[in-house]
RNA sequence: CGGGGAGUGGCUCAGCCUGGUAGAGCACUUGGUUCGGGACCAAGGGGUCGCAGGUUCGAAUCCUGUCUCCCCGACCA
């Protein structure tokens, strides 16, 4: 650990890969376009994962698996969505030594497959709503990667629900988007912007798409979250109907959603600094490092007992704590250690702090020393990441919020092309998007909830406009 | 698929142009001194130089082929 990372200004992606390393999040691996996910990563994974299952299980969600392998001709049967992913598949076609009759895609996404079990599973409204999760590995062949923003194969859940009306459908996606954005402010501490997607930009196979949308320190959109109305297109394809109330055949309306591991880029671009990562303490796993200090052996047998006993304390606590004990380096290393994997909150203890009955605390973002009396040391190091938790975000939401404008012409628009979300009118056609795509590299990220929709004229046509829609460049 | 770069101890890389006994830093092992912001000294261990052919008395180095990864574009969560 010896060099230290590229700072954020001297290149914003190599700091990212440089940190993703370094912290141990990630590596490569010897197959192109997977990556390693390393235990640093994948425990703030399991936490995504812990908190998101519970707030699923809370909206009456339970969790099933579904193959991993799709027969290719179920991609096939809505056209819209095989056309979506079919430059994405990868594909089984031999298996057991021999040439398979049907190849197999590998899942890039589930909603054919468990169509299927639906199908089967439902025969009447009182079958309904099925509300199903599933945590999963799916594939998507991508042409350029980037660790946990864009792998081959990924870590996601996908939730899949079946509804009796267009109405309950509709509701079921906008609850799971603001489950969503619940997580993303209260837990990652990542303010996100809900709306809807764009017509090219929405999911195929999907009526309407909406989306979380968060910005990076880079000032670039990341999407970090969506959720699909999918209204009947997947219900017909596969047939899956119940006989409703009034005696007749209905297809069944449906929703799916999901989140992955390009979470854990998100927490990084949008917390971590030139000394390495920060986690807000609600994600975190390592709250609490306690760094002992001494030279001789009386100190050290002082210190490392004050030093236990402090962390006994602070376990019961529910934090999560270690004491650094490891005496083949020196306190100023594992400083900088503890700073570049992300450690919440440092606690010296030394032998002056034994004399004073003091520690010294300081908390990752703001890296700034206390003396905090032994005495108070829990409720204190309970209070700091209370208030680290809520500082990190009101950070993140200062940021975007000064980076976010309201443009009205297109040489504007052009002119702030890399100054942020730009808020600006455009006349929905499609063509016009892909021009603007084109010449400034802006891409429409969704049109928020949060910002009223007044018509107004699209910058590019002048033509009418129902209201303004966030443009940024994008992951 | 285009365009670039790279494959040499665990890691980062030098050596290649101009062929001649495989190097450095970090990490690791042992001993000692250190320890409140990335310590130091000493002694060690560790590499079929991506793979396959070829040229040559001799190849990490030259030639041919091949595989893989990374970066930049088109596709995308």
């Amino acid at each position: 650990m010896a060099e230290k990372l590229t700072s954020r200004a001297q290149g914003f992606s190599e700091w990212y890969v440089d940190l993703v390393q370094k912290a141990k999040l990630a590596d490569y691996s010897d197959v192109k376009g997977c990556m390693v996910i390393r235990p640093n990563g994948y425990a703030i994974w399991e936490n995504i994962q812990r908190t998101l299952d519970r707030m699923f299980k809370d909206t009456g969600h339970q969790n099933a698996y579904f193959p991993l392998l799709i027969p290719e001709s179920y991609l096939k049967k809505e056209a819209e969505h095989v056309e979506g992913f079919a430059p994405q598949l990868a594909v089984v076609t031999h298996a057991g030594g021999a040439k398979l009759e049907e190849p197999y895609v590998i899942r890039p996404t589930s909603e054919t497959i468990i169509n299927r079990s639906f199908s089967k599973w439902i025969q009447s409204y009182r079958d309904l709503p099925v509300l199903i999760n599933q945590w999963a590995n799916v594939m998507r062949w991508e042409m350029r990667t980037r660790l946990f923003l864009r792998t081959t194969e990924f870590l996601w859940q996908e939730g899949h629900t079946c509804h009796e009306t267009e109405e309950d459908a509709e509701a079921e996606t906008l609850k799971m988007l603001d489950v969503y954005r619940t997580f993303a402010e209260d837990y990652m501490a990542m303010p996100v912007i809900t709306g809807r997607k764009s017509e090219s930009e929405k999911f195929a196979g999907a009526d309407r798409t909406y989306s979380i949308e968060a910005m990076m320190q880079d000032k670039k959109a990341l999407q970090a979250g969506t959720s699909h109305m999918l209204g009947q297109n997947f219900a017909k394809a596969f047939d899956t109907q119940f006989q409703g109330r009034d005696g007749k055949m209905h297809h069944v309306w449906q929703t799916s959603w999901g989140v992955s591991t390009r979470l854990i880029g998100a927490l990084i671009m949008t917390h971590s600094d030139d000394a390495g990562l920060v986690v807000p303490p609600r994600i975190a796993s390592r709250h609490v490092a306690i760094i002992p200090i001494f030279k001789t052996p009386e100190e050290k047998a002082q210190v490392l007992e004050k030093a236990n006993a402090l962390a006994a304390e602070l376990k019961k606590a529910s934090l999560g704590v270690m004491v650094d004990d490891d005496e083949t380096k020196g306190p100023g290393w594992k400083y900088a250690e503890h700073e570049l994997i992300g450690t919440c909150l440092r606690i010296e203890l030394g032998p002056k702090d034994l004399a004073k009955g003091t520690c010294v605390m300081v908390r990752r973002d703001e890296r700034k020393k206390e003396f905090v009396p032994l005495t108070e040391a829990v409720d204190k190091a309970r209070g700091m990441l209370e208030q680290m938790q809520k500082d990190l975000f009101e950070k993140a939401r200062a940021f975007r919020d000064s980076n976010t404008f309201e443009v009205n012409s297109y040489e504007e628009m052009k002119e702030k092309a890399d100054a942020g979300f730009l808020l600006a009118h455009w006349n929905q056609d499609p063509k016009v998007e892909a021009r603007i795509k084109e010449e400034t590299g802006l891409t429409t990220r969704n049109r928020p909830f949060t910002v009223k929709q007044e018509p107004g004229k699209c910058v590019v046509t002048g033509e009418s406009s129902p209201g303004r829609i966030v443009f940024a460049k994008a992951y």
